[in-house]
DNA sequence: TAGAGATTAGTTTTT
DNA sequence: CTAATCTCTA
């Protein structure tokens, strides 16, 4: 895109001097405009490394970098691209706590735990073992915390017993966070905002720093977000919030649009900027993004049009089940992308839940599409990946007891749950860690000398990197790590060779990554382990080479854009989804749809199933509401009837089925 | 203590 | 129907 801004975008880029709010329709540029605001702010004499651009995915703050880079180039600046700081909230986050740990009460080495080793902490807190109550309690936890509610406050606002049950777990959870030296997600704003809005002088050095701050995605922000905005923008209110109220998806996290509506309040010199020209799609794309769009309240009344030709018909397709719907979407691509002689990266099917994606990878890999699947399990998130993390983790942080937990059970070494159980008791009657209740023998066992003498020598082996981490390079130290712990052995005795082969490959992958990012950026081990936890959804699955088509969630796919989009699952239940419906929040629902349609630049397919099997069971499905809200007259329908003797014999299926489980329950 | 088999529960979106 | 836990034995 080397034409130039349009008026709006201009006139969006060009102010730099007031508080500025910029409405951004789908696909109206917006990612320019900010990267073209960034060049000019330098441009115009603003110091680089007092710009400051928030995003809310990794994914954005790489491309937005890359943007910025390309046009600091162009203009003789770039050594201005990397003083830029340009970060997700919680990378943000992580930097203020890292900057001011002491006077937050943490060491330098505190871990930051994500969700997953959080749970069992929860789980023994609420003093459940089941599941769900623990996932529940947590999410009520976190809830607490993007809504700034300290612990003592949180029993008043439970509604049921799972809050109040949740309520009661929350201080100790906060206890138990601080005894470990840790913090979660939501404390990476959390605790910025509280220290920036009760100590003057490290507000005013933030402040210092951010002479503009630019926010993506401004309607997704929480209130905890907006605070830690607030902060840093100060009264002089130098900013640029970018967004669009009709693709403000996270409302489940905590996101709301107050944020918005408040705007024009909180800063009275206000610039409010409409794009509204869309540069992406077709206009019978967006006519049905207007007219779905159109059944939501709106905050602000945008008129998106395109110049790009009216382009085909939307098509509709009625498929038998999602077997059957998969295989349709997958020979679509496939003929289509041979008659266009375009690449797999051109297509993209998105749906609402990751568990939808099996049918699709099994379709696609049937019919050898290659194909990438993205929000799901990077290999950050693998077990094995995982486990070497929590080592790392554990060598910054004595105190981080899950990642002891974790890593003294990596690779198995004659320590089990007896002698940890043992541990725990000694470490909580001394206050300490479990890493310093072996070191400072609080605890002994005469009965399991072996398992002792195991205990020792981990903690030794931890303490000796400790020691060397902040001089020698991390992928050293984690190449010594390894072959300490025998870990390829390890694998190579607890896998098979298919298995095997792929987690030493995933684990080669990883060391190799921290390698470099040891190297080019200069990170040693210690800050290595703190960023890693929130870089989990980013690097390990970059599709950007790959040509492959696109599977992914709607959440995952905002900010993308295909030539060619497979909306599928549109069923009642799934999109709007059921919880949705019963919680009368069919409106994020509604702008989930929005976000899935402005996706498609050329193509837009829509597939929903008239059976779907769950749980085992088949069970009917209707249609998505939203295929209703679109414009008619663009939709072609290519979906047949099913026919009867198929209906029929399904139905019979499923009723056997039925009857099986019955005749299992009865005999037990 | 550790691995293999049985049992059981479950389906939203993510930094 | 899967993917996790949980239980049992070597």
């Amino acid at each position: 895109m080397s034409f130039p801004l349009n008026p709006a975008q201009a006139e969006a880029v060009r102010r730099t001097d007031a508080p500025m709010l910029v409405l951004a329709g789908a696909g109206s540029g917006k990612t320019r405009v900010i990267a073209a605001k960034i060049a000019r702010l330098v441009a115009g004499g603003t110091d680089p490394a007092k710009i400051v651009a928030i995003t809310f995915t990794n994914k954005a703050a790489r491309e937005m970098r890359e943007r910025a880079q390309g046009l600091l180039r162009a203009q003789g600046r770039e050594d201005a691209a990397s003083a830029v700081r340009i970060a997700t909230f919680h990378a943000l986050g992580l930097a203020i706590v890292r900057a001011e740990a002491k006077r937050l009460g943490l060491r330098p080495g505190f871990s930051v735990l994500d969700p997953q080793d959080l749970e069992t902490v929860v789980a023994e807190l609420a003093a459940t073992a089941d599941r769900s109550r623990a996932r529940k309690a947590q999410w009520a936890i976190s809830a607490w915390k993007n809504a700034l509610v300290p612990p003592a406050q949180a029993l008043a606002l439970a509604r049921d017993d799972d809050e109040r049950a949740a309520a009661k777990a929350y201080a100790g959870y906060a206890d138990a966070l601080s005894a470990y030296q840790a913090v979660d997600f939501d404390d990476l704003i959390r605790l910025p905002v509280e220290l920036l809005e009760r100590d003057p002088a490290a507000r005013g050095r933030w402040q210092e720093r951010c002479e503009h701050v630019l926010v993506d995605e401004y309607q997704d922000t929480n209130p905890a977000q907006y605070r830690l905005f607030r902060a840093l923008v100060g009264e002089r209110g130098r900013f640029t919030a970018v967004g669009d109220d009709d693709q403000a998806i996270y409302g489940w996290r905590g996101a709301t649009l107050d944020n918005l509506a408040r705007l024009p309040d909180d800063y009275p010199g206000l610039v409010v900027v409409k794009l509204e020209q869309n540069y992406r799609s077709t206009t019978r794309i967006l006519a049905s993004a207007n007219a779905l769009i159109a059944n939501n309240a709106k905050l602000h009344d945008k008129r998106l049009w395109s110049d790009r030709g009216h382009g085909d018909a939307i098509r509709v397709v009625a498929a038998r089940d999602e077997e059957q719907e998969a295989e349709i979407v997958a020979s679509a691509i496939s003929a289509h992308r041979f008659e266009h002689r375009g690449r797999w990266s051109d297509y993209a099917v998105l749906y609402r839940g990751n568990h939808q994606s099996r049918a699709f990878e099994a379709a696609m890999r049937a019919q050898s599409i290659p194909y990438e699947v993205s929000g799901g399990q990077s290999w950050f998130e693998r077990a094995e990946i995982k486990d070497l993390i929590a080592y790392l983790r554990l060598i910054a942080n004595e105190s981080d007891d899950p990642a002891f937990l974790r890593a003294v059970g990596v690779p198995r070494r004659g320590v089990g749950q007896t002698t940890l159980a043992k541990l725990s008791e000694a470490a909580a009657a001394g206050g300490t860690s479990l890493a310093a209740a072996v070191r400072d023998r609080a605890f002994s066992s005469a009965a399991q000398p072996r398992a002792h003498s195991e205990l020792v020598a981990f903690v030794t082996l931890v303490e000796d990197l400790r020691r060397r981490a902040a001089k020698e390079p991390a992928g050293r130290l984690i190449d010594e790590l390894l072959r300490e712990i025998g870990y390829e052995d390890h694998v190579v005795a607890t896998c098979d060779k298919r298995e095997a082969e792929a987690k030493l490959q995933s684990v080669a992958d990883f060391t190799g990554w921290l390698a470099r990012k040891g190297e080019t950026d200069r990170r040693n081990l210690f800050d290595l382990a703190q960023m890693i936890a929130l870089v989990t959804m980013l690097e390990g699955r970059d599709g950007e080479g790959a040509d492959a088509v696109r599977l992914s969630t709607l959440h995952a796919a905002k900010g993308l854009e295909f030539p060619h989009v497979h909306l599928v699952g549109l069923e009642e239940g799934i999109l709007p989804h059921r919880e949705s419906i019963e919680a009368g929040t069919i409106d994020e629902e509604r702008r989930l749809m929005y976000v899935g349609v402005t996706r498609a630049e050329r193509s837009l397919s829509l597939s929903f199933c008239r059976t779907r099997s769950r749980a085992g069971l088949r069970v009917d499905c209707q249609p998505s509401r939203f295929i209703g809200e679109l414009a008619q007259d663009d939709l072609r329908w290519a979906g047949q009837p099913l026919p009867p003797d198929e209906a029929a014999r399904e139905k019979a299926a499923g009723a056997e089925r039925l009857k099986a489980l019955k005749a299992a329950l009865a005999r037990r």
